[in-house]
DNA sequence: CGTATTCTTGACCCGCTTCAACTCAAGTGG
DNA sequence: CCACTTGAGTTGAAGCGGGTCAAGAATACG
């Protein structure tokens, strides 16, 4: 993220639990995750919530092409985190840097990816196999993300109620599924702690086509790289 | 689309029904919608179906940042249409190129609150509520891009069954829905043919909060502006 | 330690699906 | 002009997947 540090502020330490960005407020700062998790969220008037996405670090939030537009969706922190603020809007970007431009353009087009693929799995698949396609989704988006770790072994800082918001169901039906999950050996969750039995069958019971399973790797790979060259 | 209209190869009519983009293939080809409906969707194997979005004039359809990129989900014809084709990529744009990287931006972050308020809608809504929803989507969407038609009265060329695919559920419990909704006075569709009975309820039952019904507006307005300068 | 989340499990219930039959409109060809 | 076809809409009956409610167990945390 080279270009885009021009318009950098400061970067601040955000506690789980807390409030990025909150629907109904206007939006006058961006923000770029650079440590930890977090999700986007839609609200409804009787308490529902939809989670929308799971936030990597590298994804621009609350970004938006005029700076008084009112936010629809939210932002929350999963775990601790940092984020770095931007004061930067879509006239900025392009009247002046196409580098910043063509990478926001990226991000964008891969959310789009995400929330068309969680779209399908919610719309479509039963209960189990959209836990099954989360759970893939998610363990091939941060295994690309930090490759360091040991096979088929991860942390995921979710809980139950989460992935019920995010898939359209109640923490006690996704209890029943990961427990089904678990004991016909394809992945176990416990104490955020998300471990793949069998690849295999996970992939064929969360119904994921091999070109879109292959697109999740590519954007992830290639998200990594653009974001090695943040370091230096 | 002044500034895309470069990169323009020629126009085509497409009848109701064709598939522009197949799930699977590579796309070699980018397309602009200029008349008519399409909409895009995701296929499962075992041949259910999920309707993402539905295509209005103006968007772009197709767009990747490699040309050997494979395309995760399809784009169908809904009535018959035109479509105009480009051959352009993400680096063509931005290395030569402001205004036309700014116009995708635009378009991308739209699709992107589009597919988001469907999936808060498809994740936590009821059926009468989904169905409700769309519908007044698929309203304020048309209404803004073709302001002059009559008041509360619209031609939707969608059957049931579309609906179905769209919001998640059986064609044949959307005709249950649309059956209630007439019932009570909230919307008539018959023959495709939409009829808003009493705005305000509908917007009420299909949980909308004022800041994304402001947010379509918005964006449909701009969206109507910035298409208007494409005839001259 | 005690307290607060989160997880787990069972019993019951309801919204939506499934299956199937029938209606209705619009062609199409003899 | 009418018989046949085809796709969409309509309606009922029965079944099931997932929701709801509730109570208890496990774990994290101060």
């Amino acid at each position: 993220m080279r270009s885009i540090a021009k318009y950098k502020l400061a970067d601040r330490r955000v506690e789980a639990g807390v409030q990025l960005l909150r629907p109904g407020e206007p939006s006058h700062e961006t923000y770029e995750l650079i440590e930890g998790w977090a999700f986007q969220y839609a609200l409804f008037p009787d308490g529902r919530r939809q989670i929308l996405n799971f936030v990597l670090p590298g994804a621009i939030l609350g970004f938006h092409r005029d700076n008084d537009e009112v936010l629809t969706y939210g932002v929350e922190a999963l775990t601790n985190t940092v984020v770095a603020s931007y004061r930067i809007n879509a006239s900025d970007v392009f009247e002046r840097d196409l580098e910043t431009g063509m990478q926001l353009l990226w991000l964008l087009s891969r959310d789009l990816r995400l929330a068309f693929d969680r779209l399908a799995s919610v719309g479509c698949l039963s209960a189990q196999e959209r836990v099954a396609h989360l759970l893939l989704e998610l363990f091939i988006r941060s295994r690309m993300r930090w490759p360091g770790h040991q096979i088929e072994h991860l942390n995921l800082p979710l809980t139950q109620e989460h992935i019920g918001d995010a898939t359209g169901l109640t923490s006690v039906h996704v209890n029943r599924m990961l427990r089904d999950l678990g004991k016909r050996g394809i992945l176990e969750f416990q104490y955020r702690h998300l471990r793949i039995l069998d690849p295999d069958r996970l992939v064929e019971l969360a119904a994921v086509d091999p070109y879109v399973l292959q697109s999740w790797i590519g954007l992830s790979v290639t998200s990594a790289d653009r974001l090695e060259t943040e370091v230096d």
